[in-house]
DNA sequence: GATGGCACCCCTGTATACAGAGAAGGGCCG
DNA sequence: CGGCCCTTCTCTGTATACAGGGGTGCCATC
């Protein structure tokens, strides 16, 4: 899965970036520990020029906080925050949304969603719905909520969703993993489906309120599953990310 | 005003930041121009590091944008892209409005804003208003927003919030300087103002949707601004970052 | 005269060396 | 025996050297 040895293709910022990021949303790293550089380059492999380089991405990206006396460590969120992050990322996509009902869209630009549903559908009519189904789903489910942002024909917007998904538990398909061993699964996404395809009902209709209303309420989904999987911690391996999440206990 | 040599209180990378950012918002950087590293090395005074540094959080905070071969060039904007900027700015302030009304805020917490709010009070009562008078509002007018943000006591939001202000003409003050000769100027900090004092009877009495659709519109009377600036393109040197928005004709 | 290829130069990405600051541990003094 | 200060070590921030790649300009050929 790790591309251990130097993928010369791309460059060593790039590289560095994602071993980090997977070591912070593995839990490897633990929120609130300052990072070491050194140690840091020692497990990448990479010098410390685009480590640094990294950081700093890292620490723009949200994983990673600024100590004042310099360096980085690994940001904690807590539950609320999550949940904030989520309503975030939802009322930003309810905006590109509302862009994109406002300002119309030609049934050319809605093709490529509409097939995206279509695949979906093919997916959450199997009862109850495969590991590999799942699997499918997040990666549909993303494109979806990639298309659908890009209808907003706005790069600002665009830029700023993209910063507001960041977060792996803030994305649209975030919690899709960890739901997959649920009883209620295939009901959830049935409505999360029926959700898809309001919004771009709404937005053929030009119903800029409704496209919004509906892409914050579609994030609501997401939070209704942090909530449930903060309960009952099992299938935490199902979400990266899960370990920056600091409970009241802790 | 820009502090030549170097202040050994803030870092070489601050530094640079601070002094990039200026190049490139008064316009001596063109958009669209591949900013040489070796080049502002010499302008700035600090070493490639330091530099290297700055553009990868000039980039991050959105005036830079990569080049696919290598280094960065200065974005440009179309008029819709500030447009959008502003009205994302709006939404996600408010947003902020609508979880301070919705969570609650103590009288305590209130204060500073009412404070401000009487400023700016004194400030709008002199009719003609004085220039000192706008560059005063400029300063409280940030405050008030600031702290209005901040009573979301989400930091999720008010880093996004941030995030949204940090292009110049997207920022809640961006265009009050602008209309300082305008005619109805006093007019619209009349306006603007009252919408202040709503925003907060708002969250007083925990009216979450009308706080939010009052930040909302509020954001859009920079919008309007906007267009009277880009119409008659006087007062330019009063909004740094003019520079980086490019005309049809262009 | 125009076009394609080659060579050169600059410029970026990477590595590493160095200096200063902060933190921790031990020793000394009260 | 405890607390404070000093020393030392490590780690970050900065500077600089080096190598690879891309772009440009010139020359040769068609």
């Amino acid at each position: 899965m790790v591309e251990r040895d130097s993928d010369r293709s791309v460059s060593q910022t790039v590289r560095a970036q994602l071993s980090l990021r997977d070591l912070i949303l593995s839990g490897d790293l633990r929120p609130g520990e300052r990072i070491s550089e050194l140690q840091a380059v020692e497990t990448i492999g990479a010098s410390r020029t685009p480590v640094r380089m990294a950081l700093v991405r890292l620490e723009e990206e949200g994983l990673l906080e600024a100590i004042p006396s310099g360096g980085f460590m690994v940001k904690a969120f807590s539950e609320r925050d999550v949940l904030d992050s989520i309503e975030l990322r939802g009322t930003v996509e309810g905006l590109a949304a509302r862009f994109a009902a406002e300002r119309g869209v030609s049934s050319r630009d809605l093709e490529p969603l509409k097939g995206c549903l279509d695949e979906i559908d093919g997916l959450v009519r199997q009862d109850p719905i495969s590991v590999e189904a799942f699997s499918s789903y997040v990666a549909l489910n993303a494109r979806f909520h990639a298309l659908l942002t890009e209808l907003s024909r706005s790069p600002p917007l665009i830029r700023q969703v993209d910063r507001a998904s960041a977060l792996p538990f803030a994305s649209p398909s975030g919690f899709v993993m960890t739901q997959s061993t649920l009883p209620n699964a295939r009901h959830t996404l049935l409505i999360a489906q029926d959700q898809h395809r309001v919004v771009i009902d709404a937005i053929e209709n030009r119903e800029g309120a409704r496209a919004e209303a509906i892409m914050r309420e579609h994030a609501r989904v997401a939070a209704r599953n942090l909530r449930v999987v903060l309960r009952n911690k099992t299938h935490s391996d199902l979400l990266p990310g899960l370990a920056l999440i600091k409970m009241p206990g802790d």
